[in-house]
DNA sequence: CGAGGTTTTGCACACTTGTACAATCCCCGC
DNA sequence: GCGGGGATTGTACAAGTGTGCAAAACCTCG
């Protein structure tokens, strides 16, 4: 593995470790085992490298994730499930995605790359929950479920006593649903 | 105005302006208009102060929220509505909000507040949405809402052109209410 | 006016940060 | 073997970081 290889996974190590706005130059550097040159000589400049790791990493964790929904059998019970599990298992990546979503007015190249993310996130999730509905209804679902992924995963990030479980969730909509009526 | 209170000014602006884990020392002192070694006299750190800041700052954000949300006729949509105006109208210190969920698990003394504040923002929605629901019932909508509540939030300062209307949730929240019979 | 304390400040110290540069290393074609 | 060019690195530098300290300013009583 070259330096440059080394470096986007030391940079990786370093997003699950310490997060985007922490991660420094050094961090990076020991992380991949390489000297604290080869950053500038393969990508310029640490925040580039850093942009890149974070693109490949988010890509990643996006994959799996829609991976792992697309295999519940596609009762809302389960999708949530299988979030409040994404969670737990893949926690770094989730306060790192808010970690993000707080700077979103102070680092212009990491907008862009949200706003896509978000959308492309809810499309997906359009057609797991929409199931054959038209294009109306499955904006609406698809950004509905959205909503209610980031706040179910916030809940659990900051709480897990007092966050509410998959059950907990489609009880509630349900819920909700009778109250509509 | 004695130079504490100077400085705890400067800090609430700072949050604004600059965020939570990039403020620095020179930036508040310089934003309250005092010396920098005014902060380690009044505070003993930076980090106290911001912290210290950073709870009247939240506390009054949440005071206004709560009283704002309690204005409305009480109708989901009107709720909803109140919500995306306080996004609109109180950006920067949503996006901190973001920004703390993001460090949760690096700054220990932040997140003990942050669960303080999710629960009795919890406790105020259900009181708010739950209307005479038993505990319960109202456990389960306050956690649907303040859910709803954060991926709203998330969706507006993201991506304001695609995220969902107050009108956009309630009528997605009756179309997921079809499909659950 | 002046002593005693509290506040305030200028400054300096040690440390971290990102990046540029020259020197060195390494590998491949000849 | 050996030259040459890309890859790698040790190091230095300027800018910025938080905090401690001694001096100065200020304000309050006597």
């Amino acid at each position: 593995m070259g330096n440059r290889e080394s470096l986007i996974a030391g940079a990786k190590a370093c997003l699950h470790d310490i997060g985007y706005t922490r991660t420094t130059a050094r961090d990076i550097a020991t992380a991949a085992g390489v000297s604290l040159a080869a950053i500038g000589y393969h990508f310029g400049s640490t925040r580039e490298l850093l942009n890149q790791a974070l693109m490949e990493a988010l890509a990643e964790w996006g994959a799996e994730l829609s991976t792992t929904l697309r295999a519940t059998d596609g009762s809302t019970e389960a999708v949530w499930a299988a979030v409040i599990a994404s969670v737990r298992d893949q926690r770094p990546l989730w306060t790192t995605q808010f970690e993000l979503a707080g700077q979103v007015d102070r680092l212009p190249e990491i907008h862009e790359f949200l706003v896509a993310g978000q959308r492309q996130g809810r499309a997906e999730l359009a057609g797991l929950v929409g199931g054959g509905a038209d294009g109306e209804e499955a904006r609406l679902l698809g950004g509905l479920a959205q909503a209610l992924l980031a706040g179910l995963a916030i809940q659990w990030l900051i709480d897990p006593e007092g966050a509410l479980t998959a059950a907990d969730l489609t009880a509630a909509l349900k819920l909700a649903a009778a109250k509509a009526h």
